[in-house]
DNA sequence: GCATTTATTTGCGTATGCATTAAAAGATGC
DNA sequence: GCATCTTTTAATGCATACGCAAATAAATGC
């Protein structure tokens, strides 16, 4: 749910329109509002936001290199689905820098209260589990993620994965209350997270890797099976 | 040299100005003809290419996200210097990402048509060492990556590797001339090469990995030493 | 009827003007 | 001289307007 741009601040006193595009566009694309594969004109969008073309064309411009939408000459902007192969090429992605990440922070030599946030994340994901509640288990492992990624302490990682993992979200809708109660998933976390702890960076990396690459196959192939044309 | 967008053709008839825009910069970028730090108006890049504020400010937005260049609200577009710790996040992303291409490539079981160009760009390098020709030899070492990144068929993969690939370019105007003749690298190449042709990932993905490694402790040696501020 | 041409609509790319507001310059007080 | 307040400047963010080209509809020929 954060601005996830490229590099910037974005701690802006007074948000511009164009800004505020960003975030409502996302916010409309990630809640379905804005369906995978639907066009949409941009006066449409500038009426429907109270603005005018320029901020929404600015915007989607942004959009457009997050690869959340795609600006077609004359059949409006486009919200890209996210297909089965996509998803393998992003968790891919996933995988590899993540793994980085993991390997980095193990490196860094973090103390206790470094890798506080890192194991509340995965705490939170246990009660999640215990409670059957797999939105907050979904909030709690982006949370882990994001810890990872930046004790990884990579900002270029950083950016990427976040872009990465907005499209991720998207397909959650479709997939989260199909698969497997991720209760193995959470072991992952733990063994990454202890790894972390001791320092080992070769074990945390490739702790990380196959966690990923397992997480992949799984996704993938519930994509696959519900192979619901988009989104 | 080509386009590296995120996912777009980009084969129109017609290139529109904006993007018109995005290649002159580019190119003022990489040439040094806008340097590294330097600050600019809209409205004189506006002027300077002949065109309105509208399809510039679309062009920088681009840029931002690639990383170029900064919008600074009333300082005009900043060309981002390249420090050797961005430098070394870069080599990092690329190292990953580029093994992992190399890992899939060994994987597809490609045929001696389908990797003649990442042959053909390791015999140019050599060629090229042999008459010290530092240019050409980069341009091919480009090709090799490139080429590399193109049978990993994963376009994600492509598009963050040709975005980090262009600030690589920005630092070799300084490092080419300084680092030592290449000739390692290109044993690197063909180890490379000769595990993809066997279909040996495993082994594919830890030469690469260990070539861009070296190379990132290379670069980012020379960066250090001769830390003339940015670029 | 069908194909092809012509007319019409319409969305986009770009130019332009203006209000806003941050920064620079200047003025004032001490 | 230095700091603070006021004025001026000027770059941006945005709204608006317009021409062009693409897509659609209409018309014409066969």
């Amino acid at each position: 749910m954060q601005s996830g741009d490229t590099l910037k601040a974005t701690q802006n006193s007074s948000p511009s329109n164009a800004q505020r595009a960003v975030h409502a566009l996302r916010n409309m694309i990630f809640s379905g509002e804005l369906s995978a594969g639907s066009d949409h004109l941009e006066s449409e969008l500038a009426e429907r936001l109270g603005m005018s073309r320029t901020p929404i064309r600015e915007a989607a411009l942004t959009l457009e290199s997050q690869g959340l939408l795609e600006l077609r000459p004359r059949k409006g902007v486009r919200i890209l689905p996210v297909s089965a192969d996509d998803m393998r090429e992003i968790y891919d992605v996933l995988t590899e820098l993540e793994s980085l990440a993991a390997e980095r922070a193990a490196q860094m030599g973090y103390g206790q209260k470094d890798l506080r946030d890192l194991g509340q994340a995965i705490v939170d994901m246990d009660e999640a589990i215990a409670k059957q509640d797999l939105e907050a288990w979904a909030a709690a492992d982006e949370r882990f993620h994001r810890e990872l990624v930046r004790l990884g302490g990579n900002s270029r990682v950083k950016a990427i994965v976040a872009m990465m993992s907005d499209q991720v979200r998207r397909a959650r809708t479709t997939t989260l209350f199909i698969r497997p109660l991720p209760t193995k998933s959470n072991e992952d976390h733990r063994a990454v997270f202890q790894a972390i702890r001791d320092g080992d960076a070769d074990l945390a990396r490739q702790r990380h890797h196959k966690h990923r690459q397992q997480a992949r196959d799984i996704l993938v192939g519930l994509l696959e099976k519900h192979k619901l044309s988009g989104l």
